[in-house]
DNA sequence: CTGAAAGGTTTATTCCAATAAACCCCTTAA
DNA sequence: TTAAGGGGTTTATTGGAATAAACCTTTCAG
C-alpha cells in the first residue's frame, strides 16, 4: 500500500499517537506542542489529513491509529532495502554492519531471529 | 556526516553515476534523459549542486563521485534504523521479515554475514 | 566564415510538505 | 450573560525540492 508512506513530520506525529493512543485530541495538541513545538492548528491540520487518508481516526475527540506501527515498519524497511540495496537484505546487513564487530550477545540475538524465520 | 543525505532525485542521479563513472557529462545528460526523463539543464543543475556539496566532481567534463556507494548505504541504513526502529537492528530485522519464512539458502547467507562480524 | 555540437550557467517555475493565523461553534461555570 | 476552555475548520504563508527554459562560449568540420 502506497498508503503507508508517511512524510517526516507525519511520521513523528503518528509515532506520538502510537505511544499514547487512545488519546484525547486536546491532550494530543498539548503533547505536540511540547514534543514537536507545534501550534494547535498545525496538529489539527496534520491530524485531519491523516484521517482523510485512513491512517488515523478521530472520533468524538478520541484519536487512534488505523495502521499499526509494525505495518509501517515493515513498509519502511522494505522501501529502503528496495531503494538502496537492490532488494537485498544481505546487502543491507553488510552495509549496516560496515566492518563493525558484533558482541556475542548481539550476534546471538540476530541468529535467533534468523532461526525463528527459517523453515 | 549530514552530508550524505541525498534527496530522492539526487539519489537516483548519483546512482547512475556510480553505475557509470567515470562518465563524460554529455553522455551523462543522455543517460539521464533516457533513464530519468530529465532535460539537459536539469542534469547540469543537479550536477552542479552536488559538486558544490563535494559529493560529485566534474573535471573537464568527466564526472566522478567523491563519496562511495557503500558510504551512503551505511548512512541510509543507520538513518532508517534510528528513525523507525529505535536504533535496534534486531527490531529492523524482525519487521523486515514480518513473519515470512527464509529458505535455508537465505538463512545461510545471513548467518554467514553475522559470523563474519562476530568477534 | 559558419553553423552545429559540446559543455555549460542564469534564472525561473511549479509543486507540495510544513506550519500556522484567524476564525468558528458549543458547553459550562461564575 | 458571559467568558474561558474544548474541539475544531478555512485559508494562507513559506521554504525548498524538482525541473527546465533560455541563454552563453568555445571548438571544429565543411
Amino acid at each position: 500500500m502506497e498508503n503507508y508512506k508517511l512524510f517526516d513530520a507525519e511520521y513523528k506525529f503518528v509515532s506520538i499517537i502510537w505511544d499514547n493512543e487512545p488519546v484525547n485530541s486536546t491532550e494530543l495538541v498539548r503533547i505536540c506542542m511540547e514534543k514537536l513545538g507545534w501550534k494547535k492548528s498545525t496538529t489539527y491540520t496534520v491530524l485531519r489529513k491523516l484521517c482523510e487518508r485512513k491512517i488515523l481516526l478521530n472520533e468524538e475527540a478520541i484519536v487512534t491509529s488505523l495502521i499499526k506501527r509494525e505495518d509501517t515498519q515493515k513498509f519502511e524497511s522494505h522501501a529502503i532495502v528496495d531503494k538502496a540495496f537492490d532488494g537485498s537484505l544481505p546487502q543491507f546487513l553488510t552495509a549496516f554492519l560496515g566492518g563493525k564487530k558484533l558482541t556475542e550477545q548481539q550476534a546471538k540475538e540476530l541468529r535467533g531471529i534468523i532461526e525463528g524465520a527459517t523453515q
